[in-house]
RNA sequence: CUGGAAGGGCGGAGGAUCGCUUCCGGCGCAAGCCGGGGGAGGAAAGUCCGAACUCCACAGGGCGCGAUGCCGCGUAACCGGAAGUUUGUUCUUCCGGAUACACGCGGGAGGUGACGGCGCGAGCCGUCCCGACGGAUAGUGCCACAGAAAAUUAAACCGCCGCGGACUUCGGUCAGCGGCAAGGGUGAAAAGGUGCGGUAAGAGCGCACCGCUCCAAGCGCAAGCGCGGAGGCACGGAAAACCCCAUCGGGUGCAAGGCCAAAUAGGAAACCGAGGCGCGGCCCGCGCCGGGUUUCGCGCAAGCGGGACAGGUUUCGGGUACUGGCUGCUCAGACAAAUGAUUCUCUCCGCGUCGCAAGGCGUGCAGACAGAAUUCGGCUUACAGCUCUUCCAGAAUC
RNA sequence: GCCCCCGUAGCUCAAAUGGAUAGAGCAAUCGUUUCCUAAACGAUGGAUUCCGGUUCAAUUCCGGACGGGGGUA
């Protein structure tokens, strides 16, 4: 059913978060955990439903080339360890200052290890 | 060769794997899969100008408001026409329009800022630089402080000169009545300047020269320049104060505006025509409301659509870098917003290190500024490094 | 994306149509008082966001840049 049982990382337009009603939801009601880089908020989904991804980029981080390289870095992480969650989620990332600077291997740990302190990862 | 100034050009190349997005073709009921093509910039930025396009009313008239203001030439998207081409209202070329009160280039007043030259001097000439440049004689107001006086019959503070008078130590002193714009002083600015004559002292009062104003042969498409002549000289500054004159501008902005399956609330649209209410900044004017007739559609979120032709290849011509044709590929289109990640090779540059050197090794995100959002032209700002042209300075060589 | 506003000491505000020393409160520093601190009193320093232009003269007028804020589906 979902790609994750196929092995593939493919992270397609349908799997993004695009509405403000899902974002302030995910934000309001989910789990939150920070970390260095990164925040995060999910809200766990039945096993038959795949995950979803939305990222937050706000104006205090920097220029649009700042923001947008920011938000690849965030959605290149989840795509490369999407199959590694115990069970599908809808997530929000939330880019914060010390992002600018980082590189795609630093964000990965920052992700991972939230991932891990929230018990979501399979063992 | 090194450094500096001004003005141009470029802003890595090729490949592999994993992804995103769009178009075309194929398969599939569909989700999607497979193959192929495309996928950020010179500033995409700031949103500072202008234009296209959109709807509001057909965008028209007046008032108000805003903008622009020496002259000439040139220019985009867009619009129209013709020819060729295409399944096509597709694409290409040529011609014309559109327009500048966007902008670019050139020229001319002006500033007299910098340097140089000439002249006793006032001043003039040359080179470079700046150059938002209608009107101060349409009117109203302003020019602080200082100064006697700050703008129109200019103006006597210190002065200069004359007259008669008083006093006198016979040098002059004091007050009075007149004349004078030369000298001093104030100021950003004091009502032409330099000299000679003239005079009681002075004054364009007279003369020469310089400047100014007016006329003007001739030159230039024009702004304008100006041979020559006339006038004793009038006209302070500021319109980036209000304003006047001329010219231009209606507003709105792709979040404009258009189409639409399903669901929800129950109305909506078109036409007819007396009255009431409202609306561009305001008016002419226009819109809305209730009534009748006809029709089934409208608003919101999603979706569709608005939405894209600028570069490269080959070769030819003209040039200082470059540029124009020919050929011919067909080429971003998202909407919480694609154009990415990892890595290899090659060159460029910086740093470290080894070496006499050539170069080797290591290191630094190809290393700067920066990411399309309706389109086009311009302006401005940011920018590692490479590179070209011209000029200037220094060093070396002949 | 599009359309609008605003920039004066460290902070909050002045300086009416350009005119000379840019002012006030709080804060800061120093001193007096106190055994010490606070309060009080006295004194001091500090600013027109930046770059050009107009003008004799610019916080004020004009142009550009930079920074900050707001509206709009």
């Amino acid at each position: 059913m979902s790609e994750g049982a196929s092995g593939r990382l493919g992270f397609p337009r349908a799997m993004r978060i695009k509405h403000g009603r899902d974002f302030s939801r995910l934000r309001r009601q989910g789990q939150r955990i920070a970390y260095r880089s990164v925040i995060a908020n999910w809200i766990e989904l039945p096993a038959d439903k795949t995950s979803r991804l939305g990222v937050i980029t706000t104006k205090a981080l920097g220029p649009a080339v700042v923001r947008s390289r920011a938000r690849r870095l965030l959605r290149e992480t989840f795509r490369l360890h999407q199959n590694e969650l115990r069970v599908p989620l809808e997530l929000v990332l939330v880019a914060r200052n010390s992002i600018v600077e980082k590189k795609l291997p630093d964000v990965e740990s920052d992700f991972l290890k939230i991932m891990r302190q929230a018990g979501m990862l399979k063992s």
